[in-house]
RNA sequence: GCCGGAGUGGCGGAAUGGCAGACGCGCUGGAUUCAAAAUCCAGUCCUGGCAACAGGGUGUGGGUUCAAGUCCCACCUCCGGUACCA
């Protein structure tokens, strides 16, 4: 007999859609277009793995769908071919990158044929075909040669920067130098990550706790010359515009909080002059070694600084900052006699600045800094700057230069991993400068310390410890005073215990809401890498240090702050902000989390960058640059036989041969551009490619771009929530903004398909004489061994699902209910042994169960376990499926079964069928699969049990399955008697009047409790309802003597009389 | 710490505020078979009861409502991501 077979009917019909060409789409749209595309996969060494299926049928089930509706669908695929593991297999085996890619997607590829998804395999691309890479460079020409137009918002050709007047007359070079430092592609000399193991330099985000992302090899930073593109210029319209898409919200709040926007203050803290070759600042620096002790390190006693006076008198100032004219008297760094003179110069500042607008860039004579905060000025004691900021050198007195030297080298050397895991306590050094705070006049210490970052704000900060933790945890450790300015708020209209009083005395922030406060005994200070400012022993600290303290970093009342007491958080910032302005002194500013792109690697499997360096006549590099022309695009690899890693941070085309690393042009000697693009580059614009992809003039025909853009659909892991879908937004709108596409965002709706994890797993422990310990005593060491509560190692065993059982809410061992075990799934991985390979499935259960089970397991977008019964058991509906139209005693041909004939069906039968249409069509529409499929379940239970099966409810039928089990599906109709493929068949429509039901059963309830159940017209009012329901024998009894309050009734659901 | 997501039978999971557990897996019983596989039929949340039926039940504790898995408040647990961004 023959049996449902998909061995041979699924090859059978993919060959026919291949052999027709079933599902190429139309180059421009007939009708209403949709765009469904899948994130395309790197093309590894292992195949294809259970996952990728997941998101692919998904798509396919839509574009099957789709097209049968009569959309013009555009759903292909492609390889994102570049990438390291091909390049890390060359170097082991010698064998060139391109034929090992070529090889893997040869198998992705029949893989994915094998599975019978509805690709246009016409448009096939991989970001490794010189056709495709060619447009990545002429993109990549197009980010060099366009600014961002801050004010217009969006990028423009380079040709239309203005040039301000001092650099045209500066000449050429000074132009160029001009235009280069505006091109949203651009060069720095810049410490990166450089990962000798694996031979390369990479992005921030490749480093995962100070190791590599892929590996987990040590990385190391070193400054490098690199390739940077200007993403943070796009990034308010990167936030802006995600209102725009229908995505989920958890994904735009990662790209959200990976951008990071955030709205502040600058402000300019006065440090004196320099003086001319020492490189320390005459008028803040302590001068004389006389008021100093010697900074001896370990200095147990509490490091004063000078001339933290208490606010009582906040100066007459009615302005909100202490007028030019009259410094706050208390602020004289009464300390040291000697810094009169560093007051009466912050006056001249002061009294300057009040003249002219606050400067773009910020002078030597100041220190610039960001803070979101400009309401806790007040409260600033010391001030930090980034070991890397220019200012270090400046600022640095020659008492402190080798112990800043010391702690710059270091922080310079130190790895990422060093500056996260290891760095659990602050480190600093202070500079032995001062700065003046110009809202009160107080000179404050300048350190130095590694936890202010030169990337983000200005690489300063004003450290404010009563209302930072980390400027807490650092004054803690210093013994730098802590001044409160903010007073919390109070809670449920009392004053929370502690809070103290906030008038003239001060500071100690005590307190309080237990949610934002931190305390910690100041008996931890450790003796750390430091030199202390200063000791003025005859100076009593205001706040001592050494009392307990607490940190309060939420909003409230504004609280020693002079002119600004009383105010809140909110309306404080913006005044002192508008005062800030008004002197002269600051600036409202935003700044992003977002750093600009990282877009050079020290790859050979990567898209050559299409620029020259200009060599001069001894063959060193000029610092010209040339870019190739679109025309002499695309720049190909070398052919090269050597991919040995040379163990230098230098890329391995370095090594490429001479005629093509150092071509002459119109007489002048280059050197090539060595570095390549990152892997993510060529994934930044696919989308694109896919629509004209055999375009040899352009890279997409703008007619075809305006009729396909944007993506509808866009299915992917949720790996990719931020790296690929932020940048391939940024090279979206480049692209926009130069007129190469019609719609601002690329991608309308996002789905991230869920992870499938291994099947289900039950774990015991064993300690080595084989008794038992319970899960719950079980845990990891700080060696990752798995120990027992007396720190004895054990044995983790795997336990077959029929030896355990469930007790309250965990499984015990059965033998012995004492132990418990775990049970989860894992994550799956060649380590673990529990990773399922999609090819093993397909050879023992057929294409169509497995593209079946993936959207049966639950809602796409969750996580699940694999089950290998449960891939079985959809094949079982599959079966039945088959034995629904055929008749399996016949062996030799398909034929129909008996029980099929042309009898008009009977209203149930319509029943079921209408509503098995409508319920399947609404569930692939909101994507939920898993529920559609239970319908067609319950359409084949049904139509299972009868004798005769009218085929005017079967056919449909088959149409439905068709985008979930195509293979199958083109069998059954084909048996039916049809000649062509159902692709393109139109969908089956469902009539409401046939679903509609004549009675209907109604539960009745009592206070809210089912108590009988009464079958009426489906059609019954309120009044009939409620009379039949009195009417039921059962709820008459009930009733009766009752007082009923109150009686529900909902027509079609329910009738619930509520009694007293 | 912070940001997401999720907690419902033995398992995967269903439920526009209106009969909790659709559908599937597994299990139990039956039919078929010499026997098995396959297939078909029936049952399967827990407790009590021969049964009809009664009571309990969606992570925990409160609340709103005639009615809560679903809405509100507080918490617990797990999974994923992220981390000195001033």
């Amino acid at each position: 007999m023959p049996r449902y077979n998909p061995a041979v009917v699924e090859p059978k019909w993919q060959a026919y859609w291949a052999e027709h060409r079933t599902f190429a789409a139309p180059r421009m749209p007939t009708g209403e277009k949709l765009y469904v595309l899948d994130m395309f996969p790197y093309p590894s060494g292992d195949g294809l793995h259970v996952g990728h299926p997941e998101g692919y049928t998904a798509t396919d089930i839509v574009c099957r769908f789709a097209r049968m509706r009569g959309r013009s669908v555009l759903h292909p695929m492609g390889w994102d071919a570049f990438g390291l593991p091909a390049e890390q297999h060359a170097k082991r085996t010698g064998t060139p990158p391109r034929i090992t890619t070529e090889k893997n997607i040869a198998n992705f590829r029949r893989q994915l044929q094998m599975l019978g998804f509805s690709y246009d395999w016409d448009r096939e691309l991989a970001t490794t075909d010189p056709d495709y890479f060619r447009w990545t460079q002429w993109i990549f020409l197009l980010l060099f040669d366009t600014w961002y137009d801050a004010e217009a918002r969006r990028g423009r050709p380079l040709a239309e920067l203005p040039i301000p007047a001092d650099i045209k007359a500066a000449g050429p070079d000074a132009i160029d130098r001009y235009r280069d430092d505006h091109r949203l592609a651009y060069q720095i000399e810049a410490p990166v990550n450089w990962c000798p193991e694996l031979g390369t330099v990479l992005a921030n985000e490749e480093v995962i706790g100070g190791v590599s992302e892929r590996g987990g090899y040590p990385v190391v930073r070193i400054p490098l010359r690199q390739w940077m593109l200007r993403i943070t210029a796009y990034a308010d319209r990167l936030e802006d515009d995600l209102k725009e898409v229908d995505w989920p919200e958890g994904v735009k709040a990662l790209q959200r909080n990976w951008i990071g926007r955030s709205t502040g203050a600058e402000v300019d803290f006065y440090v004196g002059h320099p003086v001319a070759g020492i490189g320390t600042v005459a008028g803040v620096t302590d001068p004389g070694p006389a008021s100093l002790r010697p900074a001896t390190a370990g200095a147990t006693a509490p490091p004063l600084t000078s001339g933290l006076s208490p606010l009582a008198s906040p100066s007459g100032a009615t302005a909100g900052l202490p007028s030019s004219a009259s410094p706050s008297p208390g602020a004289t760094g009464s300390a040291s006699a000697s810094s009169g003179s560093s007051l009466s110069n912050f006056a001249d500042w002061k009294a300057a600045r009040e003249k002219s607008p606050f400067p773009r860039k910020p002078a030597d004579d100041v220190l610039r800094i960001y803070t979101t905060r400009p309401d806790t000025l007040f409260g600033a004691t010391y001030m930090v700057i980034a070991p890397e900021h220019p200012a270090v050198a400046r600022l640095t007195s020659p008492e402190q230069k080798s112990a800043v030297d010391d702690y710059c080298d270091r922080a310079a050397r130190k790895s990422d991993l060093d500056r996260t895991d290891l760095a659990k306590t602050k480190t600093g050094v202070f500079t032995g400068a001062y700065a003046v705070n110009p809202v009160n006049a107080e000179r404050i210490p300048i350190w130095i310390a590694d936890y202010v970052l030169m990337g983000y704000g200005t690489g300063a900060i004003m450290a404010v410890p009563a209302h930072d933790e980390r400027d807490f945890e650092f004054a803690q450790q210093f013994g730098i005073p802590i001044i409160s300015v903010v007073q919390p708020p109070v809670a449920g209209g009392v004053a929370v215990a502690g809070v103290i009083d906030p008038g003239p005395a001060h500071p100690v922030a005590g307190v309080i809401d237990p949610g934002d406060i931190q305390t910690r005994p100041a008996s931890l200070r450790p003796a750390t890498e430091s030199s202390s400012p200063p000791l003025a022993s005859d100076l009593l600290p205001l706040a001592s240090p050494l009392s307990p303290l607490a940190c309060f970093s939420g909003l409230g009342t504004a609280v020693n702050s002079g002119p600004y007491n009383g105010l809140d958080t909110a309306t404080f910032k913006e005044r002192i902000t508008a005062d800030l302005a008004a002197a002269g002194v600051g600036r409202q500013a935003v700044n992003y989390k977002l750093r600009d792109w990282l877009f050079s690697r020290q790859h050979f499997w990567g898209e050559p960058f299409p620029i020259l360096h200009e060599l001069d006549s001894s063959g060193q590099p000029t610092g010209r640059l040339r870019a190739l022309e679109p025309a002499d695009l695309p720049l190909d690899l070398p052919a090269m036989t050597e991919f040995k890693s040379h163990g230098r941070p230098e890329p391995p085309l370095e090594q490429a041969p001479a005629d093509w690393l150092c071509p002459t042009l119109g007489g002048v000697r280059y050197k090539r551009e060595t570095n390549t693009m990152p892997q993510w580059a060529g994934s930044c614009w696919y989308y694109l490619r896919f629509i004209d992809p055999k375009n040899a003039t352009a890279a997409i025909d703008p007619q075809l771009e305006a009729a396909w853009m944007p993506v509808d659909l866009y299915i992917g892991g949720a790996e990719h929530a931020v790296l690929h879908l932020l940048y391939s937004r940024f090279w979206h709108k480049v692209l926009f903004d130069r007129g190469v596409v019609t719609t601002s965002e690329p991608f309308r709706k996002l789905v991230n398909q869920g992870m499938i994890l291994g099947e289900m797993e039950y774990t015991g422990y064993q300690r080595a004489d084989e008794t038992w310990l319970s899960a719950a005593e079980v845990r990891e060491d700080a060696a990752g061994q798995t120990v027992g509560a007396a720190q004895e190692v054990v044995t983790v065993v795997k336990l077959a699902p029929d030896v355990v059982q469930k007790q309250g809410d965990a499984f015990v061992l059965s033998a012995n209910p004492a132990i418990k075990v775990d049970s989860r799934a894992y994550k799956m991985s060649k380590s673990r042994g529990n990773v399922v390979n999609p090819d093993t499935v397909v050879a023992e259960y057929g294409a169509d169960s497995l593209r079946l089970y993936e959207m049966f397991m639950g809602p796409l977008e969750a996580t699940k376990p694999w089950s290998m019964t449960g891939v079985n058991g959809v094949r079982g509906f599959l079966d039945r499926v088959w034995r629904l139209f055929i008749n399996d005693r016949i062996d030799e041909r398909n034929e129909l079964s008996p029980a099929i004939d042309d009898s008009p069906p009977t209203p149930d039968q319509l029943r079921v069928l209408h509503r098995t249409i409508k319920e399947v069509t609404h569930d692939i529409e909101s994507l939920g699969f898993n529920t559609a499929i239970a319908k067609m379940m319950e359409f084949v239970n049904y139509f299972t049990k009868l004798t005769t099966r009218p085929r005017a409810c079967l056919e449909p039928f088959v149409l439905l399955l068709a985008p979930f089990a195509p293979h199958l599906s083109e069998e059954l109709w084909q048996a039916l008697g049809h000649k062509d493929t159902l692709a393109y068949e139109p969908w089956p429509k469902w009539d409401d009047a046939a679903i509609r039901e004549t009675s209907i059963e109604v539960p009745v309830q009592i206070s809210g409790k089912v108590r009988s159940k009464i079958t009426v017209p489906a059609d019954a009012s309120k009044e009939q309802l409620e009379a039949a329901a009195r009417a039921d024998a059962k709820v008459s009894e009930l009733l009766a003597g009752q007082t009923v309050t109150k009686v529900i009734v909902v027509p079609k659901r329910l009738v619930n009389f509520v009694l007293k």
